[in-house]
RNA sequence: UGAGUCAGCCAGACAAUCGCUGUGUUGAAGAUCAAAAUUCAGCAUAGAGGAAAGUCCGGGCUCCCCAGGGCGAAGGUGCCAGAUAACGUCUGGGAGGUGUAAACCUACGGAAAGUGCCACAGAAAAUAUACCGCCCGGUUGAUAAAUGGGGUCAGACUCCAUGCGGGGUCUGACCCCAUUUAUCAACCGGGUAAGGGUGAAAUGGUGCGGUAAGAGCGCACCGCGUUGUUGGCAACAACAAUGGCAGGGCAAACCCCACCUGGAGCAAGACCAAACAAGAGUCAAUGAGCUAAGCUCAGAGUGUUGCCCGCACUUAGGACUCGGGUAGGUCGCUUGAGCAAUGUAGUGAUACAUUGUCGAGAUGAAUGAUUGUCCAAGACAGAACCCGGCUUAUCGGCUGACUCAUUUU
């Protein structure tokens, strides 16, 4: 089972404020991935995202890339274990089509599973 | 059949698996004396739009110690009538314009209240003016013709003499002078707004008469103004009389007129919990009456967009301001000017009645992924308190009504 619920999120600023002030980096021409392991060693990845406005300019397109990332992130949490995870999404992102991104999110998670080993 | 106009509708479909949010339900934890919030799991069920968008108008709702009156300011609206909770929206009508037509478009009140502006070009851009042109008069000059006068030459006739020669009359040619007329040129003084050229725009249009040339100078028709009659609720239209014509454009320039408008917004606002923290600063004026508590009156302060009135609150363990801190949870939050069908009234927008129906409610923010099949090959684009509109974006398809063209009957 790889359920996607309200545990495997960031809720509040704090837990964001959490990850930004001691965060490992990974990133690439689309992402950048921020991620900690967390307090209380929940034995859960937790994902949070953040997309700007300024970078990606409508609704439509916010949405579906949230999906795309929240679709990969479920099927990768078994190796993101003990992580908190903030996704920051850069500009050009939402021209490019739905296969190449998960292709690109692969690469990322697993670079984390490696550097955390 | 093709081209087009208007109105309405749809917004890839189906299946399997995995996943997300709400609701209902079952079970477990909570969890014990008992219960609930809450969490997890299973099952069932529902789950973005015609524009959800821009945030351009109009409302509902909420708060601001009522938004009550007068004057002013600011902003908005602008043919008429109706619809509506309301509107800058919609419907019907009028006027002007576009199109062969169905139809469509229009910020469509006032330029005779006042002020201002009208680039370039042009004579002149607003008390009209006079560049070219046309016409009249005068002066000067040139040319031509006619008449008159003078001169020279030639011829004819005639007289004196009769040899040379001289005189006179007539005719013709040439020259000079004067007058008159005509034409042309220049200048001066008037008349003219027909024509020319400029411009986005030039002082009613066309025709005939008229005139020195022209001109609403006169007439006919058209346009315009005024008055009246008729039709219409009205905007307005038709007809008649009358005036010879007031009158350039811009009010999306100021302005004038009529009408409308309190402000801020769901991070509105209410409650619970936590936190700062028994924080700091500013303010002054009280008086009179009643035995007193307290109340009343006057004054003062604050608020009410500027002023006046009115109103409300305060007048001392009070009011206001600033600083600090918190954005955890619950409610608001989706049953509403709701949607569908039928009937009635109305040209219509719409209203009323009956019956049926419940169609997202997230909050670091839910509709997706994978695979397969089919086709017309999927555009623009994602709810955030809710409605009514407007505007903008948009692949394509369907239905109905109507118009034009062509063909056939």
């Amino acid at each position: 089972m790889s359920k996607f619920s309200c545990q495997n999120r960031l809720l509040t600023s704090d837990e964001y404020d959490y990850v930004f002030k001691k965060a490992k980096k990974v990133s690439d021409d689309n992402f950048t991935i921020l991620f900690r392991e967390n307090e209380k060693s929940l034995n859960l990845a937790r994902l949070g995202l953040i997309l700007s406005k300024k970078n990606t300019k409508h609704a439509v397109d916010r949405n579906r890339i949230k999906r795309i990332i929240r679709e990969s992130f479920r099927h990768y949490k078994a190796i993101l274990n003990n992580f908190d995870i903030v996704v920051l999404v850069k500009k050009g992102t939402d021209q490019l089509d739905r296969k190449l991104l998960r292709k690109k999110l692969d690469i990322l998670w697993e670079k984390i599973s490696n550097l955390s080993n």
